[in-house]
DNA sequence: TTGACTGCAAAAACTTTGCAACGTC
DNA sequence: GACGTTGCAAAGTTTTTGCAGTCAA
């Protein structure tokens, strides 16, 4: 694993494109790896590792648990795939091109999804205020929702 | 427990405080519980479960981490202790009265921690965009740090 | 005296690691 | 053919649970 921690998004529209960025990067297209991008695909929203593994209930084919963390992992690094954080309970992980940023209310558990654009004059604030680039994809604003308040 | 999962924060100043809060909810104030509650008062940032049980390097005596796990549950749904999540590793703890919010640079690891007041035209942004009352002390904001950008 | 609470032990939940076999380049 | 990667098993880390005995009210 010589590649640098943090990078810039890659944008995965299809399978294709993320085994061509992992071949471009000096490894390897194996099955294993198809398997989680593919199911990475399949969820319309952040899963964990174990239900990748699990075949998302029949979307995919079952894998091996240890494979599907190394390849999160590996994939991570790359850029391709993002690690989060919603609330309790295991990570989540969601392609990097899913730019979205994420609100849960600690009431109720409910988790709002945003786009980017819209966070952009909380991110200037922190920035002008702390010098603080601020990020909610991986970790999400937390507080309450509207109902629960 | 028949205590409502969210309260007010009740803002302990003293071991003696917190036993009187205890009492007043109808619990035991007993040694396992003093002591939980006299390490995060010895303790000046947010600190693990298993810190606590281990004694803080000699502050307080040692205790179970089981006992320690559930009175710090107990304590927290009375309101009296609070759960962080900053970044990876084991959740942190600490007295309720410790208002403070965290920025945690994904960079470097560096942890600020702010006063309550310092984000509330943050939060007021966020409320009058999504109708969501945000707060900063149970998941922190990430993002880069000045030098980390 | 009563039953909430403790300490110990065991297990559960989540993640990482070691290693021989395998499959990609 | 070389070696990055896999799948299985085992272990590591963090947190929860069961239970008989103990102690606060």
């Amino acid at each position: 694993m010589t590649v640098a921690h943090t990078r810039p998004a890659l944008h995965v529209k299809s399978l294709g494109s993320a085994l061509r960025a992992l071949r471009e990067n000096g490894m390897r297209a194996s099955a294993a790896r198809r398997l989680v991008i593919e199911a990475l695909l399949a969820a319309d929203e952040p899963v964990s590792a174990e239900r990748i593994a699990g075949g998302l209930d029949g979307a995919v084919p079952r894998s091996d648990l240890a494979s599907v963390y190394r390849n999160l992992e590996t994939l991570g690094t790359l850029g391709l795939v993002r690690h989060l954080h919603l609330g309790h309970g295991p990570g989540l992980y969601e392609l990097a091109d899913g730019d979205r940023e994420f609100l849960v209310c600690e009431g109720c558990d409910a988790i709002r999804a945003v786009d980017p654009g819209e966070l952009d004059d909380v991110r200037a604030l922190l920035r002008e205020r702390f010098g603080f680039r601020a990020g909610f994809a991986h970790l999400p604003i937390a507080g309450l929702c509207e109902e629960c308040a």
